[in-house]
DNA sequence: GCTGCATGATGAA
DNA sequence: TCATCCTGCAGCA
């Protein structure tokens, strides 16, 4: 699940369900205990998310609140991250549950996470340093471009570096690509600016509706014949993980191999190297 | 009950 | 490039 488009959904499903409420936090599994004892009865002021972090603000209006007050809770997913969501009868908690955030109405479960730790405005500044922009932000693309002119590596490889782009995953990166008829081993340095443009515009609008349905969907429209909703969950993508069958436009079996230590999916014909 | 796998990222070598 | 960390679930015995 976890790309940008997922973490983006997560801060603002939890936006609605906390922002301005006292929430009771604990750690079932006591990885996260100390942690949770300073979050706990304290307000949850906002969220908000950069690429594929998402940042809690505690303290009621933005004032910091007690100990926690100062610092912000820093999550990020990694592969395996789940947030369970709840309303006001939530199921018990998995041995494996690192944090749970909840009120009368409603809890989250958080799960699997590689990371869940109380941090410091300088801490914060440091790691959002190293992010390239995001496209679900609205940031200036600007340094993005800069970046993948400056590597001679894949394009494939830069899409997945997040001080490149702050967002992108392995789905979106094959998917992209396939789109754009670019073959994933194509040196990033190449990219013109007109390229560039239709790459940041497409991935937005791709980030987008994943943001908004929860899932990754890139089929685009002129290419179904039924709604989106009656697609099955193979029908959902051209490339990602659809190794030697047809490529959905042209036929041509769709190759994968390795790229920057992750699989990577491409249609030959498609995406000409 | 086991095994393997997954949309991620880091640090050591 | 490799090992490592993180959890849950499908697929198999």
């Amino acid at each position: 699940m976890p790309e940008g488009h997922t973490i983006h959904r997560y801060a603002r499903l939890h936006r609605e369900l906390f922002a301005g409420e006292r929430v009771a936090a604990w750690s079932p599994q006591g990885r996260f205990a100390a942690g949770a004892a300073m979050l706990d009865g304290t307000t949850l002021h906002g969220v908000d998310a950069h690429g594929k972090h998402l940042f809690y603000r505690f303290g009621a209006n933005g004032r910091p609140e007690g100990e926690a007050g100062a610092l912000a809770l820093h999550v990020h997913l990694g592969l395996f991250g789940k947030f369970r969501q709840y309303g006001a009868d939530p199921r018990s908690p998995t041995a494996g549950t690192r944090l749970v955030l909840s009120t009368e109405d409603a809890e989250i479960q958080l799960a699997g996470p590689t990371a869940c730790e109380l941090i410091d405005p300088g801490t914060e500044a440091e790691l959002r340093g190293r992010l390239g922009p995001d496209p679900l932000r609205g940031d200036d693309p600007a340094p993005a471009f800069a970046a993948l002119r400056r590597r001679r590596a894949a394009i494939g490889q830069a899409l997945l570096d997040q001080r490149v782009i702050a967002g992108v995953g392995n789905v979106y990166r094959a998917e992209l690509l396939f789109l754009l008829g670019v073959h994933p081993d194509r040196p990033a340095c190449e990219i013109d600016r007109a390229a560039f443009d239709d790459l940041w515009h497409l991935l937005r609008r791709l980030l987008a509706a994943g943001e908004r349905r929860g899932r990754i969907i890139t089929i685009i429209p002129q290419d179904r014949s039924r709604p989106p909703s009656r697609l099955r969950s193979d029908e959902r993508l051209y490339v990602y993980r659809r190794t030697g069958q047809p490529c959905r436009r042209c036929g041509t079996p769709i190759r994968s191999w390795e790229l920057g230590g992750r699989p990577v999916f491409a249609c030959p014909r498609c995406q000409p190297i």
